[in-house]
DNA sequence: CCTATAATAAGAATGATTCTCATTATTGCA
DNA sequence: TGCAATAATGAGAATCATTCTTATTATAGG
């Protein structure tokens, strides 16, 4: 399930489940923030979420992205940028990787082969038995410089 | 070059020789950080560092952290954790990975195997030419809870 | 249509990090 | 070696993204 294929009423059944699941409600707020980040095919930060929508407040957008983050439909990215970014979940989108422009901090969606996906996934899992760790997940970032930064 | 080969008369002239190229004086300060982080086997952070050092000042330890950094000895780095983490560079340890607790914030360093980390690497390098990125580097997070924090 | 409870939003508070600037150290040259 | 000139230091102030507080508004469920 990826965003081309999934709708509107189906994130919106989605949503609501997840949030009633940590006693939270599918509030007006709350469906524009997943609006917002369905309709932007890229990370965001509050700032050009704010800008998307004037009528949103700043402090109702920190709240909501962390309460969206909890219910698990939300993901905050945090790079060396000193803004927060933020994107639904991969269950909503799929399963990607960020590539990050360090002058300028623009962050861009990237997938690998299913293929090497698949084996990293099997040698992450390994390494975290070694550790003792239990895994939620893992991100894998390529750091360097956009086009438009080079010029 | 890995921790366990380096000396350290090795890194102060790798250190004094990269600082003189942006211009930088390896001072006693600098130095004593890069001890203080080739003692450590994980990243540690500024608070860390000035425990494990009282004489040193918050303040030149956090710009001499970025003097560090932009010299390419140091890497600095973001996690949800609100205090930044800081390790020696890969060329003075070697190139790994890290896995983080999110609940304590601990971070520590992995390996992947060399025949992962190669299939990785070439499909990374396409993947920056398909996006018109100039790469510095990759990194790959596990999040997770450790032993510790589970029980 | 109440009432209890949750969400909202404006602004204050927090706190990691960065900046300022007077003092101290270092370098290169005479 | 001694003397500028320049860089580094460190104490504390300032910054600014984020979080917290609280009075108001909206919502759910009986």
């Amino acid at each position: 399930m990826d965003m081309s294929t999934i709708s509107e009423t189906d994130i919106d059944q989605l949503a609501a489940s997840q949030l009633s699941a940590i006693n939270q409600r599918y509030t007006k707020n709350r469906r524009q923030l997943i609006e917002i980040l369905l309709k932007t095919s890229k990370p965001i930060t509050i700032n050009q979420i704010l800008e998307s929508n004037q009528k949103l407040a700043q402090s109702s957008v920190y709240r909501n992205l962390a309460v969206l983050e909890q219910a698990g439909l939300v993901v905050k990215i945090i790079t060396n940028d000193d803004h927060a970014h933020y994107e639904l979940a991969e269950h909503i989108l799929d399963h990607h990787h960020h590539i990050i422009c360090s002058p300028c901090g623009e962050i861009l969606d990237f997938h690998l082969s299913e293929k090497i996906e698949k084996a990293l996934e099997s040698s992450l899992k390994e390494i975290a038995d070694d550790f003792g760790f239990s895994i939620d997940r893992h991100r894998l970032d390529l750091l360097g410089t956009c086009g438009e930064c080079t010029e």
